[in-house]
DNA sequence: AATACGACCGACCGATCGGTAGTTTACAGA
DNA sequence: TCTGTAAACTACCGATCGGTCGGTCGTATT
């Protein structure tokens, strides 16, 4: 094999990150991985196909290494934070909010896929969240927390301007302290 | 003629915002303003010149009727939080971030249109913050205002879910009342 | 040595892309 | 009524799109 699949999988999260998933192209993945097209058909039935691959590689990368149960949710919170702003700002823009936009009704199974991505991102910090602020809380606050992140890449991407970035991390981790220690407030 | 500028510019900028940049192509435009595709080419010189009358259009729909600059500034600023948030969850996405995403180096016109359009959404928004809350923090607070605008898109194209949308804008115009209490009391 | 198989590739498909050359049509002004 | 002009048209360009066909090659199994 001259190509592995994880290396054809990472190449395309490129591609699409860079051009979208009506911009990418197979022949520009093909070339890029440094195969001809057809053999590409030959790992994936379709370019759609792809994109579930990508988000989910995308999404155990983020969760890679990841701490054990037991421990405190607020480092939990904070290493996931900084874990999604520097994947956003290294690469300069967000390959799931890219797809988001990109793929349509025409392409259900790869609209599917970066759904559940987003749903399961936002889960597994609702759950972490859950912890310090309570259930009631966390879901809302977990899906604001990717809404400002997610939107701080309009600025990289038009302005290369990080600080928008910046702004986002450091609001997102200290509003969590004050919700957590309300929540505290309110039980004792 | 058989269609106005502004009806083929408007019917671009739909057409952008369901398949951004690379997904919209000439002969869909041509097709839906009822031409032929070298008709259009006499009124743009390629598809790249679309992009900055599209913008253009959809700075100046954002300001139409604007008050007077003698109102007060904090019902200007829930009125425009409320028109762009109303755009975006009525149109299901934003047409200026999926271009963001979609133009690159190789659209180098079109990529500056997206940058000034979003350049100057912010510094209006920044002048009429800068009444209530002073002009350091002015510029700041509307780029957030905007990130926070922008990435509740996420969920709306995703899930179809408008309630971070509808957070976004409650605490918008909340931190801004604050913010706003805050100068005032400082100044005092 | 015969066979089976997965990886790979050259050549090709119909369709569509952005864009253009050359021609017709409709209408305004003389 | 004639004429100039702009807008629209038909027909086409080379390039690229996603995808496929038929076959080659190396290797592992028997």
């Amino acid at each position: 094999m001259k190509a592995t699949l994880d290396q054809i999988v990472l190449e395309a999260r490129e591609l699409f990150r860079e051009r979208g998933y009506a911009g990418a192209s197979m022949q520009e993945l093909a070339d890029r991985v440094g195969l001809k097209k057809p053999s590409l058909y030959t790992r994936f039935p379709n370019k759609e196909a792809l994109v579930s691959d990508v988000m989910a590689l995308t999404f155990e990368e983020t969760f890679a290494d990841w701490p054990e149960e037991c421990s405190e949710w607020m480092p939990m919170y904070e290493t996931i934070v900084h874990r999604i702003a520097a994947t956003l700002s290294d690469r300069k823009r967000c390959i799931g909010l890219h797809l988001a936009y990109g793929v349509s009704e025409t392409t259900p199974a790869a609209a599917a896929a970066v759904r559940d991505y987003f749903a399961a991102l936002r889960d597994r910090m609702a759950e972490i969240l859950s912890a310090g602020v309570g259930p009631e809380r966390a879901e809302d606050m977990a899906t604001d927390a990717l809404t400002r992140l997610e939107g701080a890449t309009l600025w990289i991407v038009t302005a290369g301007d990080m600080r928008p970035m910046e702004r986002a991390v450091a609001s997102l981790i200290a509003e969590a302290r004050t919700a957590s220690a309300q929540t505290s407030h309110n039980n004792a």
